[in-house]
DNA sequence: AATCTGAGCAACCGCAATAAG
DNA sequence: CCTTATTGCGGTTGCTCAGAT
């Protein structure tokens, strides 16, 4: 039976025959690699820590022949390789937990990413900056700004929270991190309904309704619902005033307006990550 | 079919904090 | 204390691929 060393040693010889014939020749051989690992480096790397765990990593590289700095050995390790490490789509559970710990922290990935079991600070930088600047940009507002803070809690967060009522409801099985994405919206510094900042900043960015439409301007009844559905549902301490209050008579438009009797489309519980474009197409 | 463009993501870089000698 | 090495973090870059033209 072959011990982890011998392993090790296996993969050590493979990956140098390998990396000699990828690879360019090198006066002294001792040229870092750098750019996408390949399978035998991930293999050794994963054998190297089983055999003698994290840390140490630029003595860990030269140890294990990785002909990659420890920096590099490291973040690839807590990236990518780490067995807890959840791949795939974020949740919308997680989505709002990044977007509400971001509006408390700022770009505090690796403290936000904590929050996040299985999740790193590299992929929630990604999300954010990928998914939730670019609709900061297509509305012409600063991703860190008070009125895009303001947007995101008052429709974005909202309609997350109703996606992950309708696939709890659909599951009946509520996670600990659901509880979490949820409960959060009540301790948030910035309550929905606190119009002295949102509504101000919102009104100058969005389209103005017309006046007999006045009576769109509030909270979709689904929402309103599933929140209280949701609650009750699971037992969670949720306060309502936050839905009722959330979007005041100040903001031009509702979220029920915005997308009328399709305002959280088909496919409410179909995709695990729910695009934020959803939100936002009533201005294209 | 070829080219262009943008999104998504993995990896790198620079800096700061901390630990070790 | 001072220096050096290591680690961790946030910003940035560059590659790949899919969709648009």
């Amino acid at each position: 039976m072959k011990t982890e060393i011998d392993i090790i040693s296996e993969i050590k010889q493979e990956t140098s025959s390998t990396q000699c014939n990828e690879e360019e020749q090198h006066e002294e051989g001792e040229e870092l690699r750098r750019g996408p690992w390949t399978l035998e480096e991930d293999n050794l790397l994963i054998h190297y820590v089983a055999c003698h765990g994290e840390g140490r990593w630029n003595l860990l590289a030269k140890s294990a022949g990785l002909k990659r700095t420890g920096k590099s050995c490291r973040l690839r390790w807590l990236n990518y390789l780490k067995p807890d490490i959840k791949r795939g789509n974020l949740t919308p559970q997680e989505q709002l937990l990044i977007l509400d710990l971001h509006s408390k922290w700022g770009n505090r990935w690796s403290k936000i990413a904590a929050h996040l079991p299985g999740r790193t600070d590299n992929e929630i930088k990604n999300y954010w900056r990928t998914r939730v600047q670019k609709q900061a940009k297509q509305l012409n507002m600063e991703s860190n700004s008070q009125s895009f803070i303001d947007a995101i809690r008052c429709y974005y967060m909202p309609i997350l929270v109703q996606k992950i009522e309708q696939n709890s409801t659909n599951s009946t099985t509520m996670t600990s991190s659901e509880v979490s994405a949820v409960s959060f919206m009540d301790a948030s510094p910035t309550k929905l309904g606190d119009t002295s900042t949102s509504s101000m900043s919102l009104s100058s960015h969005f389209p103005e309704i017309p006046e007999n439409n006045k009576s769109d301007v509030c909270v979709s009844p689904a929402y309103e619902n599933s929140i209280d559905d949701f609650c009750s549902l699971h037992s969670c301490d949720y306060d309502m005033d936050l839905a009722s209050t959330s979007v005041s008579d100040d903001i031009p438009f509702s979220v029920s307006h915005v997308a009328g009797d399709h305002w959280l489309g088909d496919d409410v519980s179909e995709d695990s990550l729910w695009d934020m474009d959803e939100l936002w197409q009533f201005r294209k």
